[in-house]
DNA sequence: TTGTAGGCGTTATCAT
DNA sequence: ATGATAACGCCTACAA
């Protein structure tokens, strides 16, 4: 049972338990150099006694620092994406002392960068995260770089070695994804672009080309569409698809929430899935699990990205020399129930 | 193109560029009485040709209101729920310029207090907003309460007078709900309980209950059983029923995750939903859409909910009156494909 | 209706 | 290595 009001100690209280002025306190507090051992231990636990807290907005007042990141997003209908950015980046930002701050956008929207402005400048944030495909939205990315505001894109099309920006293996993996298609037997395999404004939509069809190639199957066209990384749209490209003279007996779809709506376009066919039909989808998010059956899929880190991505703009905004472009992630495909051999199997295939 | 640095504008400078004081330009800035219309006019102009904006951090050193709320949640697997109490709680914030700032909890947690606390004070929000379940989490609202930080509650079990909340009618809807299942005919109706720590869960149960008892249906408590609001407690309590000697032919799941972790189950036995078993849900969430089929269930404005908690809570810290129960927002029964009269049909039931 | 002075709790400058 | 003192930009008295 605490008290109520004990007045909250200021660094003039520490100061004077400490027997020290306020700017070697500063120092303590600031971890900087020049205060000997001995003073600081006086101080630190001057600090503890008093459960001292520098005041963040007095801080940042005077030392032109909010502690405040920023995290824009589109804020789109699937969240399941999102939610492991946020998660993330939350996580990267407690551990640094930051606080987050959400500016969700709707794109596309002609004043995204007054919204952006306002937040950027209003919210006084002093690097902004951009999970794809905004790191790619030359509006924002300008602005911010206008506003000299940091920025730290995740999985970006073309990511500029002058920012920081983290990726995985997508096309890659991919790749791998529809080989496992193909070794399973299937010969027409059906792919669901994504949105074209994500990096991450081309890397995923180019991967899905190689796999063709690599196997010697012929590309056709007609099997590719466009979807825009939605439910609906997977939906609706399945629909063509399955409209199709002589339909695939599987597809790729750029994403997990695509892959639901192929899913659910097949049911309402009729189809079975994996027996008619074999779908497999990308990111592993939590409907991939959740959906009947479980889609084979490629799990991606998306927390650990945006947890690297948030790190990496907390010590640049520290002045901390950051070196951005390790490795790309490493994705991984996961077998679930969503994928079978195509009808009848033929064990001479291979 | 615009230049790089303009030294932003202050007070000051608009109180010169006006011809006034500063406590002029702030009595404007702050919408205080006192001035003469033409003296506004003049500094209204002023701060536009400047661009000025109020120094946030200054603003809060000064005056004590940092104008930042909080969300402190229970960041489940689940999201559903939580992306829409997000948007609306952004919402409400942004258009009354106040900025959000997430604490996400993990429970059971020994150690909520001393996070919460770091939070509240650290971050300096001036009053949170707990969707359900941690209104009713004694070790928060005590803690808030000593920390003197006003708090709004979303769908909170026991809503205190003297503090914010918003509810919706959910034990009555899930009335209807099951009232409509009857209606088709079911006798035989299972029941999964949401997170015992939710009001929502006995506000719905109770709703089931009511309409067995409108019906001169017998209550049997092992159609009955204990789910957490997530899948898989979902999918646990749906094979249970399943097992029974004379299974339910339809189940009423406490919210639309646990629903789908019934419809998994049904799919992994071969059970076809709605023919052999029908399925509702509570919520209307994102994923009841996406799933086949589709699920029968209610629509919570939870969106609403979210936007009017926040905004009661933004008016309360204003020092507006705040009236906050008024009406409990109403829900929405939306029928979809995952129910159907039991087989065989038999007219005569009604 | 308007203006002046003082203080909010830090960090930064420049001594010592 | 440490300390006085001046910003930082605004708001709340209290005058005028």
């Amino acid at each position: 049972m605490a008290e109520a009001g004990p007045k909250k100690a200021t660094i003039f209280d520490v100061a004077e338990q400490a027997g020290v002025s306020i700017k070697t306190v500063s120092r303590v507090v600031n971890d900087e150099s020049n205060v000997r051992d001995a003073t600081r231990e006086k101080v630190l636990s001057a600090i503890r006694e008093l459960r001292y807290k520098p005041n963040a907005a007095a801080r940042e007042l005077s030392g032109k620092r909010s502690r405040l990141v920023g995290l824009v997003y589109e804020n789109a209908q699937e969240f399941n994406y999102l939610k492991d950015v946020l998660d993330g980046t939350l996580e990267a930002c407690e551990a640094r002392g930051y606080s987050l701050l959400l500016c969700p956008l709707t794109l596309p929207n002609p004043d995204i960068t007054e919204r952006v402005r306002e937040f950027a400048t209003q919210a006084r944030v002093e690097g902004i995260v951009l999970p794809a495909p905004l790191g790619d939205v030359a509006a924002v990315t300008a602005l911010l770089h206008q506003l000299r505001i940091p920025l730290a894109a995740i999985a970006p099309k073309d990511p500029r070695p002058e920012e920081i920006n983290v990726s995985c293996n997508d096309g890659e993996a991919t790749c791998s994804l529809t080989e496992y298609l193909i070794e399973q037997g299937h010969q027409a395999i059906g792919f669901i672009e994504g949105h074209p404004d994500h990096g991450a939509s081309a890397a995923r069809f180019s991967g899905y080309r190689r796999a063709l190639e690599r196997h010697g199957l012929a590309f056709s066209a007609l099997l590719v569409r466009q979807g825009y990384f939605d439910f609906d749209s997977g939906k609706t490209a399945a629909s063509e698809l399955l409209d199709l003279p002589k339909p695939p007996s599987a597809i790729v779809a750029s994403n997990d929430d695509m892959a639901a709506g192929v899913l659910f376009e097949a049911r309402e066919r009729g189809l079975s899935v994996p027996g008619d039909l074999s779908v497999v989808g990308f990111d592993d998010t939590q409907i991939a699990s959740r959906m009947w059956p479980p889609l084979t899929t490629v799990r991606q880190p998306i927390v650990r990205m945006a947890q690297t991505a948030a790190k990496l703009l907390i010590d640049k905004l520290n002045g901390e020399a950051v070196h951005s472009s390790d490795q790309p992630f490493e994705c991984e495909v996961v077998i679930r129930k969503s994928t079978a051999p195509p009808v009848p199997v033929t064990p001479l295939d291979h």
